[in-house]
DNA sequence: CGACCGTATTAGACGCGCCGAATTCCTAAG
DNA sequence: CTTAGGAATTCGGCGCGTCTAATACGGTCG
């Protein structure tokens, strides 16, 4: 098929997307502020795609992928999240770094790299923030599951699940106060104005803003005794 | 800088084929022939070097790297080669794999990556072919010594110092025979029309054609007993 | 139902890296 | 000293990915 790295950020673009909102077209503008650049510049590449059966689109409405355009999507998430778990396990990058390190090794890594990497960490399911990891047949990962932390109640003893990689600054700030995957929190005020304050497993308090707290995936734990 | 995948290879290429090269100045030709490209799009991109500050040009005669783009290309040729011992040390690379997957990558690792590369392999000198690792400063490394196993005589007994790694069958060839770095080898024939016949450390004897064994770069041992 | 406003698309342009064709330059042979 | 042949450069053009400016569309509010 032979797509250059640009696109390949473009259908990752789409993928995302997709999966965020609500309905299911992609729209043009979405795509520009994701990407940094003009719609203009969006428009072109979408009519690209689906000269090449890469995207459906429906002008002035929005684009979907196509499956062919899923899987190159998924290939290049694949290739990110395996990065971002060898990176961290291997070459002592630390969160912030990795993600523009992965960001744009993924475009050049080959075949081979790949399933080495992958048999070096014995095919790991999930990234060192927690998001899945697509397999090698490039199936669609399940729908992530659990609650939004920022819609939990007060009182709730939940298990972190996933920490939105989008902003590396936010991913610094939590993993600095342990609001890491796998760690236990306790949820302990939820102001009207959609601060949470939560307590790591034998930490200090954490509080976070409710647009970051929406970035962290959380699932309930069973009570220690009912 | 900022400077283009594409520029990087360039200045990779004049800086290789200077070495090798006995004046001083590299045609455009000879880029042109290494890169795969015609010599028009060598001469715009020597021009562009021109006025970059990485060259210095005289028209119609050839183009030798300023200390400014020697720099670029040791960088450059730094990364293929930690890439390439990192990849065969931890990635179960064999020798024909690393070389394209090097040749990718080197354009788009971050300085972090290098370093840690570099820490984790305890700052390697020579590459698994025995090529020299500019170091991180970016000195240029030592002018290879000992000779080219074409021009071996009869009798010599020599330890392989370095295989070249421009044709990936080439190279598989020999590794399979066993011609490797670190290899003691006897020579056992010249042939008038080039042909030598040398026998590795206890193993069958290997006949090589003349371009082959000049890419074979050998120093002598000190005999058993005098 | 129509006008308006925000969003999307089309139009035209630019730099990069590449090409083929035409031209200019160097050099070595006579 | 001249000239022919090979090498390098200039010229014009192309696809990619980007932009700005101009235009077309479509949902919403009066």
């Amino acid at each position: 098929m032979m797509l250059s790295a640009v696109m390949e950020d473009y259908l990752k673009a789409i993928y995302q997307l997709q999966g965020e909102g609500d309905g299911e077209r992609v729209r043009t503008s979405a795509i520009a502020e994701h990407l940094e650049v003009t719609p203009p510049t969006v428009t072109s590449m979408l009519s690209k795609f689906e000269e090449r059966g890469l995207a459906d689109r429906e002008k002035y409405k929005g684009v979907t992928l196509t499956t062919d355009g899923e899987r190159v999507a998924l290939e290049v998430i694949r290739h990110h999240r395996l990065l971002e778990a060898y990176l961290t396990e291997h070459l002592d990058f630390t969160w912030s770094e990795v993600h523009d390190e992965a960001d744009r090794l993924e475009h050049h890594i080959s075949e081979t790299f790949e399933e080495r990497v992958a048999a070096t960490l014995e095919d790991p399911t999930v990234d060192p923030h927690g998001a899945p990891i697509p397999n090698a047949d490039l199936e669609p990962p399940a729908e992530p599951t659990g609650d939004v932390l920022a819609d939990c109640e007060v009182g709730a003893t939940v298990e972190v699940r996933e920490v939105s990689d989008r902003d590396p600054d936010v991913l610094e700030y939590l993993s600095e106060r342990g609001v890491n995957p796998g760690v236990s929190l306790s949820v302990e005020e939820v102001a009207p104005f959609g601060m949470v304050t939560v307590r790591p497993d034998g930490g200090e308090p954490v509080s976070l803003p409710e647009d970051v707290a929406r970035h962290v995936r959380v699932a309930p734990v069973a009570e220690a005794v009912s």
